[in-house]
Order: structure tokens, then sequence, then C-alpha cells
DNA sequence: CGGCTCCTCGAACAGTGTTCGTTGACGAAC
DNA sequence: GTTCGTCAACGAACACTGTTCGAGGAGCCG
């Protein structure tokens, strides 16, 4: 014990030019950032994700950030492919392509509706990140071993890509409505009250459907859309073997 | 001519609260304002699209738009409408409806891409203006009047959507570049160059397809993903009409 | 113990969507 | 014909955004 124990209570004179807060240096890097943004995202969604927020949910200012990451596009990118991570690839087996295409592409989906609307980043952009580049190679490898034609192998990357990213975010924005407080039955019952009292005379098919528009989830309907495009692929390698 | 021109001539005395500056009262209006946005949108993009760009293309300020018009979602909302009913509807005919129904979705695709990234705003919201629901009633009544099942035609709508606004981004990104003064593509052959630099022994089948990676542009590839989809749909049609 | 090079970070800038309260013009009522 | 009430218009402000600048401190190498 030193006799100092008084003065060390008493509050620096207000003309003393602050200490800087005991800076403990905390080690920013890289992986913190794309790690704390990852937490925020999943748990707030991407419209709360700020330079300032993941700043602060590190102790330190938007600034410091900059040192690591170039830009906000950069982490994003550094996020998607974070969770292009999450997906386990399958060994190629031409005997069950069909299977493993589908869920590779399931797997994907739910990677991307799982992390708040990330996907919104993914739309428009080639992701080039390691991970990214690991499910493409798995993606056309399957594809290929399946006897998919080489320039549709190609194209469908691209298409699937599009449609597994915009369904995603479909379902991402239910689980957003849903944290926001608002309840996302009581929404599309509202719709579909709207739909149903549309003028039968202009929109007869609307109406006569509103029972079935009603039907299934977002997994449901990606699952849909999914075997259409399987189906579709799988008609284009049965034309490619017919021709040979 | 009154003895006053002299008095006339002298400044305002400083304390005078200032006269406005005789307002013409300009009218302004729901449909002018969608007009101007929409010109700032083909012309610059979402990005460029603020309440104030808005306005000062109107010769007004920000605030007077918010007297038509309740957020700056809204104002997208009228916009995605306005676009979609650029968009014209067949007649629905069961013995054509894959002709017909691949013309239709072309004919969104381009409407979308035509005019800047407004396909951003359609994802994950069910679009309800009058103009989206006549492109979903004559989508509907095409699919059905080709025998496709009520269930998959409800689904289909939605599908097709994401996956038409996906592909519209897509390609309005490709404007967007161009717009900014890059080269899509000097991009993406960098993009490629990339690929092909890739270590064979980890991404074989990437580095084997460089090519038929490279061919193409977004229509092609648009029309690639919705013949998929139609004979997807194809299929579920021949399997409604063979059950009976 | 310098000197050097990074990393850190408060402050500032230009921009965003939106709200507030005042102003002024028009239409209706007396 | 004058007065009054209502509501669109609008300047200013607020709380936010991404990003830059420059000062300062920490660690390392000679």
């Amino acid at each position: 014990m030193s006799p100092m124990t008084a003065a060390d209570a008493l509050p620096d004179p207000p003309w003393w030019t602050p200490r800087k807060t005991a800076a403990p240096r905390r080690s920013l890097s890289r992986e913190a950032i794309v790690a704390a943004a990852l937490g925020i995202l999943r748990a707030e969604g991407i419209d709360a994700l700020s330079m300032r927020r993941v700043a602060t949910e590190l102790g330190t200012g938007a600034a410091s950030l900059y040192a690591h990451v170039a830009h906000k596009e950069e982490l994003l990118d550094l996020l998607l492919d974070e969770v292009l991570g999450e997906i386990d690839l399958p060994e190629p087996d031409g005997a069950h392509w069909r299977e493993q295409i589908t869920a590779l592409w399931t797997a994907s989906h739910a990677a991307l509706a799982r992390n708040g609307d990330i996907a919104r980043v993914l739309l428009g952009r080639v992701p080039m990140g390691p991970n990214s580049l690991c499910v493409a190679e798995a993606t056309m490898a399957i594809l290929r071993a399946g006897g998919v034609p080489d320039q549709a192998v190609a194209w469908a990357v691209d298409v699937v890509g599009s449609f597994v990213a915009a369904t995603a975010i479909e379902t991402a924005e239910h689980v957003n409505l849903q944290r926001a407080g608002g309840d996302p039955g009581e929404y599309y019952a509202r719709v579909f009250r709207y739909f149903a009292a549309l003028p039968a005379d202009r929109f007869p098919v609307t109406a006569a459907l509103v029972p079935v528009l009603t039907q299934g989830d977002g997994d449901d309907r990606f699952a849909f859309g999914l075997d259409l495009i399987v189906r579709g692929l799988a008609g284009r390698a049965a034309e490619a073997q017919a021709a040979t």
C-alpha cells in the first residue's frame, strides 16, 4: 500500500491534456473485423452493418478498420467468402449427380439465408474469394461428371448463382421482417386478402389461384425452382448423350 | 407611376426579415416526381437516385417531395411499377404457351435491365402495383393455358420473378460499369486470366472450362437459364397430362 | 538510445433519408 | 370583397453514412 491512494481518487485537473484511455493496444486484424461484422450481419441484418458499428463492436473507431480493409465493399466480399466457406463440398460422383447438385445448391441457399441478407452482395458480382472458387469448382465438377455439356456447365454456375442468391434474399427478408417485430404470416395474410379482393373480371387467374399462392414457405419455393432447373439440366445432359 | 420609385431602389433594412424569392409555386405531383426519378435512374443508375437529386431536377428541395411520396421506398415501388408497365402482355394461347412465356419473361428482363438497376428493389418484395399485378396475371394465365398444374403456376411466378430480377441486375451492372468509364470486356478478361492462372491441381475443372466460361453475354446467359426453367415447367405439364 | 515505420484513432467532410416549423397561396365562407 | 383555414412548399436541422487526414504512440532495427 502506497500513501497515495487519496491522490489517486482525485479527478485529473481539467487543463491536463487527457491521457489516451489506457490504450491496451488491442491488436486489430482482418479476421477480427470479419468475425465482428459477421456477428452483426447475423444478428441484425446488412442494414445495421456500418463501419462505425463494426468498429464500436471492437472497441475502436471506424478509421482504424481502414488499415486492414480497403473499403466496405472489400469487407462485404470477405464476409461473403466466409459464408460460402460454411458449405461442405462432396466428391463428384457421376451416378448421383442430381442428388449431389441438389444437395450442394440447397446447402448454398441455406448458408446464404442464415447469414442475414449477405446474398445481396453476390448479385451482379463474380465472387472470387478462395471459398467461392471452391464452391464453383465443386459445382462444375458435379455437373460435368453428370454428363452436362461444357457450355451448359459454365452458364449453369452463373444462372444458378443468381437464382440461389435471389431466393436467399427472399428468405432472409422474411427473417428481417420478424426481427423488425412484424409477423410475416400476418403480412402475407394481408397480401392475399388483397389478391382475393381484386376485381374478378380483370384478374380471374390471380383470384382463382389465391389458395395455392399462399401455399408453402421459402424453402418449398426454393426446392421447386431448383427442381425446375435440375430437370432442365438433366434434359441437356440426355440430349448430349443421345447426340454421341 | 407612383412617387415611390426612389424608395423602391433602396436596399431593405437588414433587420427586416427578407421576403421569399417570389416563389412561382410550381405544382409538384407524384407523376412529375416519378418521371424525374425515372430519368435519373436510366441515365445514372440507382446509386445516383437520391431524394435531393430528384428534387433539384424538379427545381425544388428534398422536403417538398414528402408531400407526395411517403418514403424513398414508396418512390422506388412506384418506379418499379412504372417500369413493369412497359411490358406488353399477350392474350394467352395454350397451343403456343412456351413461346409466349419465353417472350414475356424476356421482355420483363429487358424492361428491368434497360432501367438501371431498378431490379434491386424487386428482390425480397412482392410487387403489388397495378402494372405488377397485370404482369403476374398474364404470366399465370399463359402457364395455366399450357397445362402447368396450379401449384407449379403459383410458385413459378415467384421463382421466375427472382430469376429475372437477379439476371437483370447482372446485366444492369454491366451497363453501370460502362458508365463509370470501365470496359467490361477488359474486366472479364482480367477475371478469366485469373481463372486460368489458378493451380491446375486444385481447380482442374475451372481451368478446363475457361474458354466456355468466357462465352456469351448477359442475354445469352439469361436465355440459357430461361430455357432450363421452361423445360422444367414443360416437364411438369407433361406429367400432369399423363396423370389424367 | 535514436530513427523509422507502421497502426491507431479523433476530427472532419460530403453525402444520405427524414422531420420540423414557418411561409405563402389558393378556395371557401361570410 | 374581405377574411379565414388549410395544406403544399421549403430552408434548416438531425442523425446517420463511408471515407480521408494528420497527429500521435508503439514496436523494431541498427
